[in-house]
DNA sequence: ACGTAAGCGAGACGGTACGTCCCGTCTTGGC
DNA sequence: GCCAAGACGGGACGTACCGTCTCGCTTACGT
C-alpha cells in the first residue's frame, strides 16, 4: 500500500547489491590509485557493474565519493577526543592520533586524494571536516563542553580553535611535511594557550 | 680541441619566448578555467607552440604550474604583514587582506585552483605556502621580529601560529566557506592569544 | 535463463551507419590524396565519427582499405574478358581495356595508392588481384575456359599466364611507365604465342 | 691551389664520411626495420649527423633509398644470365636464382621495402628493375643476343618478356605468394615459348 | 498471472586529451 | 660554409576515459 498515490511507476526497484558493490569499488580504487587516477570505467568494472548504472544515481565522481564518506566505506573509524575533564590533555591526545593516523603512510595517500576530491566537491569537504573533527561528537563536542565546563573562557570561539588545528593538519598534508612527535604535542597548547580559563 | 672528452657539443639553445609564452598561456588558462580542465593541449594552442615542446621541458601540468608560480606569472602581488610594533594588530590586517583576496570571488577559483595542483606536487605547494606567508619577509618573519622584540613570549612556536593561521584560510577554502569580515578580526586573536608577552 | 553459462551478454550492436561512412571517407581521401597522406584522424573527420571507432573494428590502415576493396567501395566497377571463342583477341581487348583504365590518370593515382597497401598487406594484395583478373570470372575464368575448349594446349598454366598479364601491369604501374597502345595490343600475343593450340 | 681562378666561395667541403655513413645507415635500417618504419631521425643518429646534413642533400627519403641502390650499399650483388647458347636454360636459371633470392627471406622484406620505396619514387623503381634485370649486362641483353643471334624470333619483344618475367616476381612478392621450385622452372618455358626460334 | 516499465550488464558510439614520434626548419657554435 | 647537435612549430599516432546511447535481460509492481 503506496503512502501516496501515484508514488511510484512500476518496475524493477534500485539494485542495493550494485550500490554496495559500486562504493566499495570506488573506495578501493581511491585507496590503490589516487583520486585522480581513479576512473568511472575501472570502477564499473571492479564492480562488475555498467557504467550507466553508475552515472543513473551519481553526478560525477567526487559525489561518489562523498557517498563513500557518508557511508564509512572510507575511513570507517573515527577518533573521537576523550572527556577526562582536561581539555588540553584531552585535545592533545586526539591530535596526536589523528597526526599519526594520517601520517602513517598506508592512509596518507588515501586522505590526500579524499582532499583532492573535496577540492570540487564541497560535500566531501563537509564529510571530510567531520571525520576529522566538526562533528558533535568529536573535536568540536569537545571543546563546546569545555566552553560550558568553564576549561575554556566564554568568549573562546570554537569553531576558530577547531579550524586551526585540522587547518594545521591540512596543511602539512598538501606540503607533505608531517608533524614530528614533539611538534604534535606541542602544537595544541599553542593554539589553545589563549582561551583556557 | 674539446676542453673534456666527453663534453656534449651545444646544439640550438632553449626559446626564452617559447618558456614565457607558456608560463603565460597556462595562468591564464588556469584562472580562466580552473585546474581539472586544464589541458597541456590547449597551453600549446595558447602560446603557439607545439606539445612537445611543453613535454619537454616539464613533465606535468602541476609541474608547470609550480613555475607560473616561481615566475610570478600567477599572484604576482605579495600580502606583507606590515610591523607598526603592534604584532596582533599587524597580523589582523594581514588576515584581513589575505581573507579579502581570497574570498574575491575573481582569485578563489584560482586559489582553489592552485591547491588542487598543490595536492599533487610539492613543489606547488612550497610556493603556494611562500605566497601565503611562509616566507622571511611575510607573515614567519613579521612573527620571528615579534618574539624578538619580546611582542610574543620567548618559547611561542612561530611555525604553530602560522601553519594555524594559514591552516586555516586553506581549510575553509577547501569547505567553500568563507571567513566573515567579525570572524577574520576575531581569529588572529584567538590564535596569538596564547603567546602574546 | 541463458542458453549456455559461459555466453556473454550482448551489449549494443555495431552501427552500420558508421561502418559504410567509414568506408566511404576512407575510400575518398584514398583517391584524393593517396595512401600515404591517409590519415586515420582525417578519416574520421571526414567520416564523422570517432577514431577510437575506426581503431575498434580495424587494426590498420590497410586492413581498412582492403575491407573497402571487399565492399566495392573502391573500384566498384569490374572489367571482365568475353568469350568470344578467340582467346587471343578477348584477352587482348580485356588487356587493353584494363591498360586504358590504369593509365587513365584518374584513377592511376588511385591504383598506385592501393599497390602500396597491398605491400604491407596481403588482405589488399589479394583483393587487388581479383579486382585485376584473379578471379573465376575474370581473366583467369577465360584463360580455363580456353584450355578447356581446346584453344590454349591441354599444358598451358593459366596462372602463369595470368600472373605475366598482371605482373606486367603492376611493373608499369610501379615504374610510371604505361603501355602504349600499340604494346597494349602487341603483350598478350607475345604472352600467349607459346600456349596458343 | 684551386684549379681555376674564383671558382668556389669558401667553406668547408661536402663530407664524403657523411654521405657514406648515411648511406650505410639508411641501408642497415632499411634492412632491419622496412621502409615505412624508416625515420630520417633514426638514419641521423646511427650515421651520427646532424639531420640537416641529410635533409640538405637529399629531398626525400624515397630518393635516400634510391642512392642507396646506385651506389650498391643495398643489393650488392647482380644476378646476370649467363649465356651458354641456349637462351631458354639460361634465363630458366636466371629465373631460379632471382627466385631463391627473393624468396629467402633474409631478403625478402628487404626486397618488399625497396618496392615500397619504388612506388613513391621513380629513380627507386628504376634502380631495382636494373638490379633484377632490365640492363644491358642482365637479361634484356641476354634477351637482345638470342634475338640477334637468331635464338628467338626477329619480332620477339625484348621488353615485353622482360616485363612479364619480372613482372611476375613482383607480383608474387607483393601478394605473399613466392613460386614453388616447379614453378620457378616452368614459368619461363611458358613465357618465352611463343618467341623461341 | 501477467503485462509493463524501470533497472541492469554489456558495450558501441562521438568525442577530447593524452603523451609520443617524427616531420622538416631553425639556430648555435666548432672546425 | 659545412657540420654535430638539438630545439622548435606542427601534425598524426594509437590509447584511455568521458558521458550518452542502444541492446536484451531480469525483476517486481499493479491491475
Amino acid at each position: 500500500m503506496p503512502a501516496e498515490a501515484g508514488a511510484r511507476r512500476p518496475g524493477a526497484v534500485r539494485s542495493e547489491d550494485a550500490r554496495t558493490a559500486i562504493l566499495a569499488a570506488a573506495s578501493e580504487l581511491l585507496a590503490e590509485q589516487g583520486y585522480d587516477h581513479l576512473t568511472i570505467e575501472g570502477i564499473a568494472a571492479r564492480a562488475k557493474v555498467g557504467k550507466p548504472t553508475i552515472y543513473r544515481w551519481w553526478p560525477s565522481k567526487s559525489a561518489l565519493i562523498a557517498e563513500c564518506l557518508l557511508d564509512d566505506a572510507l575511513l570507517p573509524e573515527t577518533i573521537t577526543p576523550r572527556n577526562t575533564g582536561d581539555v588540553l590533555a584531552d585535545v592533545t591526545e586526539w591530535f596526536g592520533k589523528i597526526v599519526r593516523f594520517v601520517d602513517d603512510g598506508k592512509s596518507t595517500a588515501l586522505i590526500r586524494s579524499i582532499l583532492a576530491a573535496a577540492i570540487d566537491n564541497n560535500d566531501v569537504a563537509i564529510q571530510l571536516a567531520r571525520r576529522l573533527g566538526a562533528t558533535p561528537e568529536s573535536l568540536e563536542g569537545r571543546l563546546d563542553a569545555a566552553v560550558a565546563s568553564g576549561e575554556l573562557v566564554a568568549e573562546a570561539s570554537v569553531r576558530h580553535l577547531s579550524d586551526s588545528l585540522i587547518g594545521a593538519i591540512v596543511l602539512r598534508l598538501i606540503s607533505h611535511s608531517g608533524f614530528e612527535p614533539d611538534d604534535a604535542r606541542q602544537f595544541p597548547r599553542t593554539i589553545l594557550a589563549g582561551s583556557l580559563a
